[in-house]
DNA sequence: CTGAAAGCGCTAACAC
DNA sequence: GTGTTAGCGCTTTCAG
């Protein structure tokens, strides 16, 4: 039996036991270089014998880049539609061959900012970043003087030219209204997820990410377009909390003309909501109406099923690394935004007022 | 202004412009070894001024260490359950200095193994497997063999002795047994999502994953020690795509003596009920009761909510990254078996036929 | 087609 | 308290 090396065998090892030079034995792993059909053969079986495996931190080393890969930072990957994409980005980059390292912000732009650097100190190749924040982009200035490809994932930031890929968010709340509106709909709730916030409020903060603008700009929108009037609209904004969304709620609720359906930005709201009407014993599709942004197993689950707009996660992934992949591969691509359809899933969670006509209110 | 470098400054760049040495120079960054405080200080204004960070990569090649860190292999993470285990892990982790690379197995043996080469060809400190079987395991002993720290999460694997983190699922779903008899039930279904089996079955498959082996018997248990007899129990086996399970719940509810209650050993068989039962128009709590294992926001929002088998997510991630963090920091710790209770949440998707015995079957 | 040698950026012996 | 030097494992000129 031979002799045990404690360590993990090198190419200098393979080289030896085929008797051949290091820079050979390293051609005939890399399959590059001219370089002899029998050699190469040699080469493997020792390195077989060997078991030998390459120390990917030493070719890292070498050529400069990692494939440890396009990194992403997510926000809150507990929310359905981060946890979704996030298995999106870490599958195509994978089927590229590159690995994934990921960081959680929780929304923090202080974490996002120490996450960054973290990464870029381990020399990955690449950035997907969830912006936690529009308002704040010096740091993301610097990734980009380093030189590191980065990608915008979800969200727009005003002020920094990078790649961004997002969805139409502003269409598809307006379908949202609009679908409502179809289904008899004349007085509309709007609760906002307004993370980085505080507490609850009428009142519109003066930042919030892109993705949010946008469903607040849609729902706008789809009510000047079919003359909702703003006495017909309450709004809500919210932080995602333990404590708010319900206060948010209640009183989006205890209205004298409480609005007959009520539109989430996000899942946690749409959650929340549900909770809430449970609790007071209303009917989701009936007593009250929902729609929610993005779309989940549980939604498609429950009876009634939760009228959604759909985001297309899985192609927001896929397109992102490859936007990534592209720049690592080849510097100085022209930053795109990239914006992605969304699709309004009809289920029942949208009373028809317009069957039922006495639910109708007479006067708004 | 100063001519740019074309790349980052290095080490050598930071020494120069402190005029000092590059050994000098490390060992203020890294604040080791017996040095001047001036000249610390000095070094670090020089750093900081040329904006130096040193290049991990380097470091991790020359310290034999990446702190790339505990690395997570998830079966499948859009599995509420993983969703919030990666989160933990990931966070723990973070908090100890360490980051994570994720690879995602879909449950799959083969790219579990082919995951597995390529963390440890990058050199991470230590894995942490989920596995997806625990029929194979001769690529976990690959691990141990290459001296790479190893801890198993969730899920048992006989025949390696490897650091285990677990929760007693025999104990909660056996918990989960006791409650719905004691709420008066005596016909159970019981739906077992069996991942790498096919299709469905009544039929036990002969291998499972720890978890769901802990399931069964902790359900075959309660059933015991109650007096259940196999013909009020309803067994169904079910891969988890997108066919079977709706399948296997058909054949659940479509028996001449149809359970009263059915439990499922994890949310997706839960969502696939939940959808089934809206379908045919019953109504959860009242028609068909429900216990799942895993709680998850959406259960804890419905109406009624879900009664679930609770297990401590966030616990077992930080666990585990600790035991992990433990064996790399000091190898040779001694293997453990780490179990975490479980509980049961009462909710309302439970029938109470005790207080309605006009629902109670009278022949078994 | 193959070998010798340099060097990626850093740190740890070892001198002084 | 500081400088010199070697070398982690690999790939890639440059010679031959």
């Amino acid at each position: 039996m031979a002799i045990q090396k404690s360590s993990a065998p090198t190419i200098i090892d393979v080289a030896e036991r085929a008797g051949v030079s290091r820079a050979t034995a390293s051609r005939a792993m890399g399959g590059y270089g001219r370089i002899a059909a029998q050699t190469v053969e040699q080469v493997r079986r020792a390195a077989a014998e060997l078991g030998y495996r390459p120390n990917e931190v030493a070719r890292a080393m070498r050529q400069g880049r990692t494939r440890t890969i396009g990194l992403v930072i997510i926000a809150d990957f507990t929310n359905a539609f981060f946890d979704r994409a996030t298995k999106a980005i870490v599958d195509a980059a994978k089927s590229h061959g590159y690995q994934v390292l990921i960081t959680n912000t929780d929304e923090d732009i202080a974490a996002e900012r120490q996450a960054i650097e973290t990464l870029i100190d381990k020399q990955v190749d690449g950035l997907i970043v969830v912006p936690s924040t529009a308002a704040v982009h010096d740091h993301l200035a610097t990734v980009q003087k380093s030189g590191k490809p980065l990608v915008l994932f979800d969200r727009r930031v005003d002020g920094i030219v990078a790649t961004t890929i997002t969805t139409d968010d502003f269409s598809g709340t307006e379908a949202a209204v609009r679908h409502a509106y179809a289904m008899g709909h004349r007085r509309f709730g709007f609760l906002v997820a307004a993370a980085g916030n505080y507490g609850h409020s009428t009142e519109r903060p003066a930042v919030m990410i892109s993705s949010v603008e946008d469903r607040i700009n849609g729902f706008m929108s789809g009510c000047a377009d079919l003359g909702i009037k703003p006495k017909q609209q309450s709004w809500m904004f919210c932080e995602d909390n333990a404590r708010d969304p319900e206060i948010a709620v209640a009183k989006l609720l205890d209205q004298p003309k409480a609005p007959t359906i009520i539109l989430t930005t996000n899942n946690d709201m749409a959650l929340v909501l549900l909770k809430t009407a449970g609790n007071r014993r209303l009917v989701i599709g009936k007593d009250i109406s929902l729609i929610t942004v993005d779309d989940s197993q549980w939604a498609a689950a429950m009876a009634p099923g939760i009228t959604v707009v759909a985001r297309p996660v899985e192609d927001l992934g896929s397109i992102t690394v490859e936007k990534l992949l592209a720049e690592i591969d080849a510097p100085g691509q022209k930053a795109e935004k990239i914006v992605l359809p969304t699709e309004l899933i009809a289920r029942g969670s949208v009373a028809n007022l317009v069957m039922y006509p006495e639910n109708e209110p007479e006067n708004y």
